[in-house]
DNA sequence: AGCCCTCGATTGACACGTCAATAATGTTAG
DNA sequence: CTAACATTATTGACGTGTCAATCGAGGGCT
């Protein structure tokens, strides 16, 4: 599939045809997916993957509390987004906002019991779309591969991120 | 890495602690891997991937103009999509609309010299920026395993949501 | 004291995507 | 002919994500 003329006319070569195509499928095929957990998770349990994201940290932490970014840190999301989200999560009722006693200007979030209920609600069918969207579609081989380029393709991307 | 006890609990399993842990790696990092993408088209070319998309489906037709909805159909988005991106598009004179003289109601959208500018500025950096973050992140075996990865979810995904 | 600087968090503006509702213009059944 | 319907495209409302600006409380420096 390589060129049978010259030397390439870059520096180094811009992808084939082919690489271009998989690339396509792949990153197109993967926000689907994304997409599509979205979906089943919202009409299902009323919850998007970020109320999902924000909740499962919370109920894994003691006394189901945390500071606002020390919960940034651990779901890897920026502040600002972060804030964002839980005015909405708030209004909803999921979490509880509250002034912490020992950080100056540091908000604790709290879980509230409506946000367990619905956290608990729907960890099940969570996981079953993602068995049924994902494990199912694929070969056991094939998750470990996918495990493997998904590794491979942080670590590219946080040394990249590191050289700019 | 079975367990060694009885039954499935659940007619059919959940996903197990490994499973889990891959879909997680393998859905983050390709949404950060699509993030990252656009966020270099943004600081490089000023466009986003939809922009690019659209252009591209643009720039390979006679003409360099298409009907909306034929538009829509090529890149696989739902109109109403298309419609607010293409709104935006205009404000930046990437493309025009105008009234189609044939089909009723139909809209052809036009590619402006700007847009053609801006699309033929926008290729080289774009298929550069594929190379660094995917094509040289991986193997070529990992390339290909992520095409097979990518094509086992589609048909995947296209059957559960046929049978929906 | 007064000043600057950092840190934690929020806010506003804007782009993007989805859903449901609405137009505007056919075509077809009665 | 008229009423129902289909097609094409747009719109509004809302949740989401990013960026830059801001705010408020300490901390340290002179």
């Amino acid at each position: 599939m390589t060129k049978a003329t010259a030397d390439p006319p870059n520096g180094r070569q811009l992808p084939t045809a082919e690489q271009l195509r998989i690339w396509r499928d792949f990153i197109e095929t993967t926000h689907a997916l994304g997409s599509q957990l979205a979906s089943r998770l919202q009409t299902e349990c009323s919850l998007s993957p970020g109320d999902y994201a924000v909740l499962l940290a919370l109920t894994e932490v003691q006394d189901h509390q945390m500071r606002s970014s020390e919960l940034a840190t651990h779901i890897g999301w920026e502040r600002s987004r972060l804030s964002h989200h839980l005015g909405r999560m708030e209004r909803r009722g999921l979490i509880r906002r509250q002034e912490c006693a020992t950080v100056p200007r540091g908000a604790e979030i709290h879980l509230t019991p409506t946000g367990d209920e619905a956290f608990r609600a729907a960890t099940v069918p969570h996981l079953r779309a993602i068995r049924e969207l994902f494990v199912d579609a694929l070969t056991p081989d094939q998750i470990l591969a996918a495990g493997e380029i998904a590794a491979a393709l942080r670590t590219h991307l946080d040394a990249q991120r590191r050289e700019e």
